[in-house]
DNA sequence: TATTGTCTGTGCGTTGACGCACTTACCGGA
DNA sequence: TCCGGTAAGTGCGTCAACGCACAGACAATA
């Protein structure tokens, strides 16, 4: 067996963060402190998940995977939240598949322990409905901008949303990877990059992307990312 | 004080239909009928909610609504379902207007009598919990099929998803609301509309559609229904 | 019957994104 | 040092959806 996470490894998670002293006592023993490396399937679509996922460092990303193959993100979680909702909604499994888009550590438990303790119904409990109802702002808001938004204003969201989970302002990931999660065209992306660089907000060399001037991001994201922005920090802050 | 409902009436809504006769005997007297026109707000985003409703006949819409007033929606909900899952998820309110689609009855009960119902943790609240994730499942959908689809698969995929909540065949709604509800031009949506008269797929006048041929309209949804259809029923059939 | 308002249909120019094909640039072996 | 693979950039024709303007068509009411 793998050791058990320590405590400040835990608290790096927000949600473990917050959840009680007697709570986290419990759940210590059972967590473990695992690296993912990026582009690592944590499940299948409609496959059944044997742990439930921390991330701390990890950023993970929740895709559709249609018959022809296109795909397009529904959701990212990182040390904000938790991935494997499903466990603990009742369903089990999910239509999506959860995929490492940025490497890095993740605590896990196993399911059946992920149930018990929230069962208990406790803070874990609420602050894991919480999190969900945080989650569904988002999902919604991909909707939102999917139908309404150009492809400039959705890759500015999605940095930033990955910039608020990463530990850096490095972002390792390759234009193509990115038209994925986006479910657009790899050009598209390419253009959109390049009038990002050219305003000076990123640099992207051959994917390796840096943010350079967050607030220059800010400035030009739709106003679908301070929504999920706004209701994170209200359910979870 | 209006008259509780009756116990023929909750049945008529899918998840009271399932919860034990305990809960349902404690629920009763805490839910009201009450008949919702088309056009009703429910709440508006960021509002707090005094009621969770169970829609028997009527169908509800969620709607995320831009700065510039265009609007998409995200959601809907019918006999199968709940309006304000933020009551128990914890949030108390989200930023979506939840507005009647089609008129009809709900039951409607009071946000605190809710809560404690489901603070239970029986039945209900596992029901309540199935149910959330397959509105998820609904919105994650939604937002690949924003992403991917063209406007006529997207008019097919919520033509059915309202006929499946609804008890006729008939649908009264103006297409420039449908444009509403699908965030595309008015225009666009009649483009779509007649080529489904031609294949003689619907009716429609005025306001007035009649679904004529559901295969027909099943035989040109994309993938996107499917998925949503199954996982209701997997979740909650 | 006339009027008004609403709903639907149509045409037209514009545009953002697409698909495809190809080039350029860079990196890491062999 | 050359070579093969991968990442990024570019050009071009196509198309779906957009915005706008306007023309019927129908219903309700005066």
């Amino acid at each position: 067996m793998a050791a058990s996470a320590t405590k400040e490894e835990a608290l790096q998670n927000h949600l473990l963060a917050v959840v009680s002293d007697e709570e986290l006592a419990r759940l210590l023993p059972n967590l473990e402190l695992v690296t993912l490396p990026l582009g690592k399937v944590l499940y299948e679509s409609g496959e059944k998940m044997d742990y439930v996922y921390f991330p701390t460092t990890a950023i993970i990303s929740l895709l559709y995977i249609m018959e022809n193959g296109s795909t397009a993100e529904i959701g990212v979680i990182g040390k904000d939240g938790l991935v494997g909702i499903a466990i603990f909604m009742g369903g089990d499994t999910t239509p999506n598949r959860a995929v490492v888009q940025s490497a890095g550590m993740t605590l896990k438990i196993k399911a059946a322990m992920m149930k018990d303790e929230f069962t208990r119904g406790g803070r874990f409990h609420s602050q894991c409905l919480r999190y969900t109802q945080a989650l569904i702002t988002q999902i919604s808001q991909t909707a939102v901008c999917n139908r309404l938004h150009s492809v400039d204003q959705q890759l500015c969201r999605w940095l930033l949303l990955s910039h608020d989970r990463l530990p850096s302002d490095r972002i390792i990931m390759t234009q193509d990877l990115i038209s994925n999660m986006l479910g657009v065209r790899r050009e598209g992306v390419t253009h959109a990059a390049k009038r990002l660089q050219k305003a000076g907000y990123i640099s992207y060399v051959r994917g390796d992307m840096t943010i350079l001037d967050r607030k220059g991001l800010e400035s030009s994201v739709c106003e679908c990312y301070q929504v999920v922005r706004t209701e994170y920090d209200r359910l979870l802050g």
